[in-house]
DNA sequence: CTCCCTCGGTTCGATTATCCAACCAACGAG
DNA sequence: CTCGTTGGTTGGATAATCGAACCGAGGGAG
């Protein structure tokens, strides 16, 4: 029995950029960006909110914020018209990146500190509040996917990032 | 309607560290050591494997290797006495780590480029094979966490950790 | 009007990380 | 003995990061 998300797969190596998780890390992997994240989706929009709970350096604060803006992450919105200020915010791609913080945070809680220093509750349509422990569902069969055999396949937009040959024999193969 | 995630709590700042996101990144947000876990669970364990695999420098692919192993998300296992050689394996630390790259190659697919380029897939429990769309759900309620209202408090360690005061008041409040 | 404060950044110089090519040691094959 | 493979190191150039100081537009108090 393999271990679940390893297996064998219809290619040895990706070519390099292929991978979504490599095109995702290329426009938030940078230092403070996920943190700068976390702060606007936990209602830090402001440029100094956002120093004091990253701690980050002021000039790498500027040049994250503008990179995420211009990444389609944040967006830049006015709060006050005199003096002119604006604040940012997440988009839809912004938001959609959530899950990645639940990931990081539960890992962390788990595995980077004896117990946890913040408790994320929530109480969904009208239940009691209680904490949140979350896990990967798939969609589709409604299990869990950590639990089963991943298998990985290059699609045909893959083989063209890779410089592969599309052929008939790898469009039908499985 | 407050946004999920977004949502007043009994703190306004996490003292820097508090937050198990920052603690996570302190140990596997550097560059390259998320693709090289994405590596390793993919099957590459070996050095030079896993250069190919990432692009990543040699040396800094040695950096990080060491110090994912001292950290306790990887371990050397030798593959060969005569030469001797070892391979890099998940611990259960980093196996637990799948969930934030899942997490991310799902952000990727959606807003990092046109179309995926990996498709994964499974088959859990004798089903038919079909590819992965996956989402968090809570284990205690079932329900998905990004549709619902979620909150946030500071516990008693993270108050310690804060150098805040620890009263009755903060212990009981909610 | 003047002084001072806040906010959202920039600028500067020093430190640190990254990159890349070359090198090295251990071993096996031929 | 030489060659190729594997798993790294080393050195020097380049780029990112840091921390503190600075700046400019605008209040508000006096």
């Amino acid at each position: 029995m393999c271990k679940p998300w390893v297996m064998a797969a219809d290619i040895d190596f990706l070519p390099r950029g292929a991978c979504s998780i490599a095109a995702s890390l290329e426009l938030v992997g940078e230092r403070w960006s996920l943190l700068v994240i976390r702060e606007v989706a936990w209602g830090n929009h402001r440029f100094s909110d956002i120093v004091r709970g990253t701690g980050a350096p002021r000039d790498r604060l500027a040049a994250r914020l503008s990179a995420l803006v211009a990444a389609g992450v944040l967006e830049k919105r006015p709060y006050s018209d005199s003096p002119p200020r604006s604040g940012y915010h997440l988009t839809a791609a912004g938001r959609d990146l959530l899950p990645v913080l639940q990931a990081l945070l539960q890992w962390g809680d788990r595995w980077a500190r004896d117990e946890p220093a913040v408790r994320l509750s929530h109480a969904p349509g009208g239940t009691a509040e209680h904490p949140i422990d979350a896990e990967w569902v798939c969609r589709t069969c409604g299990r869990p996917v950590m639990e089963s055999r991943v298998s990985r396949e290059l699609t045909p937009a893959g083989r063209a990032l890779a410089g592969l040959p599309i052929t008939e024999e790898h469009a039908h193969e499985h």
